[in-house]
DNA sequence: CCTGCTACCTGATGGC
DNA sequence: TGCCATCAGGTAGCAG
């Protein structure tokens, strides 16, 4: 579940579903899944812990415990996945956490994503180097400057950066661009203060709409085959590469930045 | 410090 | 069908 709307949406489906609960036992099927802890480590510190918040912060999503927290980042692929009594061996499931009504599940096909204990969730590094959260009030136009001024980097690089705003992606980012009217290589220090403001409101409405979309119908963790529903209709550049421009009926262009793909109109982008 | 590259993983897709 | 290359909503760790 990759970005903080998708981290978001997840959240609230979960906290009926597991606010109050304890937990009474884990198992982990991919130890991958919990390294650097060992899946023995793991269980102790979770046994007998009752859930008391379910809270988002970026793209992680942390269960406050009694004592510490389970903190959950998705990377790519992680997905939750609720069992009233343990699945068939052919879902694949990385850890069981077994609830005193219900089973939570963990699941990454591709290992890429975590489940961790912490006792403290703000000495995580991943956790503490987290910018202004993109839902934050304190996310304003004028942080979003103070983000831009300065940097030499191309302005999608900072958006994609944890550090300075936690939780867009890849294509929330590319998205915002598109709405503001930006191309994604501006350098960011060269971003004039109007645009700031545009890119500002971009990055909001997109982040909202996203919600409201992730929200609508609401994550199923029934079922493992479930995701987002469509998405795609949305995003107006996200993968779009060879296609018209929805405002300008310019060529969306593909190009690299940082090593990620970025979509963008180069005729009404600048 | 900053900056850019790579590793980490698996699965889906498309060309030949 | 198989085989290979490429791509994927992310981040930590490393060398320079």
């Amino acid at each position: 579940m990759p970005e903080a709307p998708e981290v978001e949406a997840v959240v609230r489906a979960l906290r009926p579903l597991v606010n109050g609960r304890t937990i009474r036992a884990c198992r982990v099927i991919h130890p991958v899944a919990t390294k650097p802890q060992s899946p023995g480590d793991l269980g102790k510190a979770l046994r007998g812990n009752r859930i008391s918040e379910v809270t988002r912060r970026g793209k992680y999503l942390l269960l406050k415990l009694s004592r510490g927290s389970l903190v959950f980042h998705f990377k790519f692929d992680g997905q939750l996945l609720w069992f009233d009594r343990p699945p068939a061996r052919d879902v694949h499931v990385d850890v069981f956490f077994f609830l005193d009504r219900g089973i939570l599940g963990y699941a990454d096909p591709r290992h890429l994503g975590r489940a961790n204990w912490a006792v403290d969730p703000d000495k995580v590094p991943g956790l503490r180097a987290l910018g202004v959260d993109v839902f934050s009030r304190g996310f304003t136009a004028s942080a979003l400057t103070n983000i831009l001024s300065g940097s030499r980097h191309p302005v999608k690089l900072l958006l994609m950066d944890q550090k300075k705003i936690a939780g867009l992606g890849n294509i929330y980012s590319s998205e915002a661009l598109w709405h503001a009217r930006l191309d994604p290589r501006r350098i960011a220090r060269r971003v004039k203060p109007a645009e700031s403001r545009r890119l500002h409101k971009a990055i909001v409405s997109t982040a909202r709409r996203a919600l409201e979309c992730c929200c609508h119908p609401a994550p199923d963790f029934r079922n493992p085959d479930w995701w987002f529903a469509d998405l795609s209709r949305i995003l107006r550049v996200y993968g779009q590469d060879g296609q018209p421009c929805r405002r300008c009926g310019g060529r969306i262009n593909r190009i690299q930045l940082g090593g990620r793909s970025s979509y963008f109109c180069p005729r009404c982008q600048r």
